[in-house]
DNA sequence: ATAGCAACTTAGTAAAAATGCA
DNA sequence: TGCATTTTTACTAAGTTGCTAT
């Protein structure tokens, strides 16, 4: 239900004047001094490998669809990549119970570990994940392991944590070279197993890798945090493919619980997850033509509502006054999702997941009524936990205006981004050192001031030097002390109006909204009439996911 | 009619990579 | 040039939807 708000209303309609893109020159890394025509070829190689990938690129939104429910014709696949085992302590590193050293068993052990890897975690210090835990790993224990083993407080996991530590630290420690060197061995696990033939195009898988065994992190109150999560065997793992593609083998000594050939849904494999019971499926990346078009689909639908939004708004209206209940609650609940975006809200079984409501889920408790509140009169209050144990508590007020500095428009931009953001109530912790970070740029704007003023002064020094002589150099110099101060002045813009935006945006996650609400063509047409370039809003990711947008949209879209 | 579930989208957080800065 | 900060990517939990079986 929730759909695409945008501000397109706030936009002026400019001549499209084609802006020649090109990808932004910061280089990649900091080497000696490089000869010109060093850097000149690696340009000449990133725009030729920037034009190959736009040639590779499966063009698919040009494409007749396919009938209804078929998804593919042909789809070949590696199978997912497996973790890898678990590799056993060193015989140094000791788990202590009750102040004595106890060798555990491979499966204890393991568990163990995992607990071990946590403990800096707030996670670990909740009763419910300490005794979810220890109950599950009371099960991976031995018969005498278990007689022994009876209180998680007299588990001492020191030195495994002390282990894990330094493994992180050692990691981060590693040299250049042998950063490169892992960096390699994961590509070649990516070319493998990350893509899949469909239909005759290769496509990147989005998750290939089975997710390796851990303790379950639940958020919010989640009644089953701190369960194991168990290894995944290929014994537990479904494949779909192809009939006629090359069926992917299993890892040595191990078989598939089912090969299918399915082409009425996306997943390439599937398996069950043992704490919750639900499936986990293997799926293709945004980028992918299956999921691209879907995503197309989803914004035609939204467009499609803003023909008939209006007649929805006057039906519930009307049934706000129904003779029948159902009528008018069915009408309160569609004001609440249209007004305040909320999500529907699903049942759930309780006890199952943490306590978290949407629309149709809302309690008396969640809902104050109050005659007046602050100065208004008729308020109603929610105050409940959402998706992911969110709060909503709900107030808002957004205006934006336009300017014609590129740092003003991309502010502009956020702000209309975040406005969609704030009614969806998208919100994130703030950054660990927010407050700190913003003194650093506060300062950092204050240091230009001077510097800026110290500018001015030498302009006007140098202005009243060269003021009736005609001598070139003097006047040189006051050419150079101009462009200074507008220097100056440029960098002093940016840096404030960055600040404003980075505290606008203290609590708000823009990703969510930017990635799954807002309409990529309007953006995309903005860009065009702002003639703003569009790598300034998208990253490569984003460019990739919403190539079919970027290709068909001209600076005329409507949405 | 509806409970249950498979399939898929949406979401926040953690880790890794890139960038900025003294 | 090495460290700190910021941005991007990876990961996986938590929703919704619509079909199937009862």
């Amino acid at each position: 239900m929730q759909t695409v708000f945008t501000k397109c209303a706030a936009m002026t309609p400019f001549s499209l004047s084609k802006v020649i893109k090109e990808e932004g020159g910061h280089s990649v890394s900091t080497k000696k001094k490089k000869t010109k025509e060093e850097i000149e070829a690696a340009r000449a190689l990133k725009i030729k490998k920037k034009e190959e990938e736009e040639k590779q690129r499966w063009r698919w939104w040009e494409e007749e669809k396919y009938e209804d429910g078929i998804k593919w014709k042909f789809l070949e696949h590696k199978g997912p990549y497996f973790p890898p085992e678990y590799q056993p302590l060193p015989d140094d590193v000791k788990f202590y119970y009750n102040g004595k050293p106890v060798k555990l068993s491979l499966p204890a052990e393991e568990v163990a570990l995992f607990f071990a890897q946590m403990m800096d975690h707030e996670y670990t210090t909740k009763e419910v994940f300490r005794n979810n835990f220890f109950r599950d790993w009371r099960k991976e224990m031995t018969l005498e392991e278990r007689q022994l083993i009876m209180d998680l407080n007299k588990c001492d996991f020191g030195e495994l944590n002390a282990m894990h530590k330094q493994k992180v630290e050692a990691r981060k420690n590693l040299s250049k070279e042998e950063k490169l060197v892992n960096k390699e061995a994961n590509q070649k696990i990516v070319d493998e197993y990350g893509y899949c033939v469909l239909d005759h195009h290769r496509e990147r898988i989005g998750n290939f890798k089975i997710e390796p065994p851990g303790l379950f992190r639940g958020r919010g109150d989640h009644p089953k945090q701190g369960m194991l999560k168990k290894r995944i065997q290929p014994e537990d793992v479904i494949i779909n493919c192809s009939k006629d593609s090359r069926i992917p083998e299993p890892p040595a000594g191990h078989r598939w619980k089912e090969v299918r050939h399915d082409n009425t849904v996306t997943w390439l494999a599937s398996w069950t997850e043992n704490v919750q019971g639900s499936c986990k499926y293997v799926m293709l990346n945004a980028n992918s033509k299956l999921k691209g078009e879907k995503d197309w689909e989803k914004y035609e639908v939204a467009r499609k509502l803003k023909t008939c939004v209006d007649a929805i708004r006057a039906q519930y209206q009307e049934d706000l006054k129904s003779k029948q209940m159902g009528t008018r609650q069915r009408a309160v609940a569609l004001y609440f999702i249209d007004k305040l975006a909320l999500r529907a809200g699903n049942e759930k079984e309780e006890g199952e997941t943490a306590d978290t409501v949407g629309c149709c889920s809302l309690r008396v408790e969640h809902i104050t009524l109050h005659d007046t509140l602050d100065e208004q009169k008729c308020v109603v209050e929610f105050d409940f936990l959402g998706k992911d144990c969110i709060l909503i508590v709900i107030l808002r007020n957004v205006t934006a205006a336009m300017k014609d500095n590129v740092a003003e428009k991309l502010l502009s931009y956020n702000r209309a981004n975040r406005a969609v953001a704030i009614l969806c109530n998208h919100q994130r912790a703030p950054p660990k050192a927010f407050e700190q970070s913003m003194a650093n740029l506060q300062a950092k704007i204050d240091s230009r001031k001077e510097q800026l003023d110290l500018a001015k002064k030498e302009l006007k020094q140098a202005k009243k030097e060269a003021k009736g002589s005609s001598d070139n150099k003097l006047l040189i110099v006051v050419e150079k002390k101009k462009k200074a101060v507008q220097r100056c002045e440029e960098q002093l813009l940016k840096m404030e109006v960055q600040a404003t935006d980075r505290e606008e945006n203290k609590q708000i996650a823009l990703s969510t909204s930017k990635l799954n609400y807002l309409d990529p063509r309007i953006s995309v047409a903005w860009c065009k009439n702002m003639e703003v370039q569009l790598d300034k809003i998208y990253n490569k990711t984003l460019r990739d996911k919403f190539a079919w947008a970027i290709d068909m949209t001209e600076h005329d879209f409507v949405f």
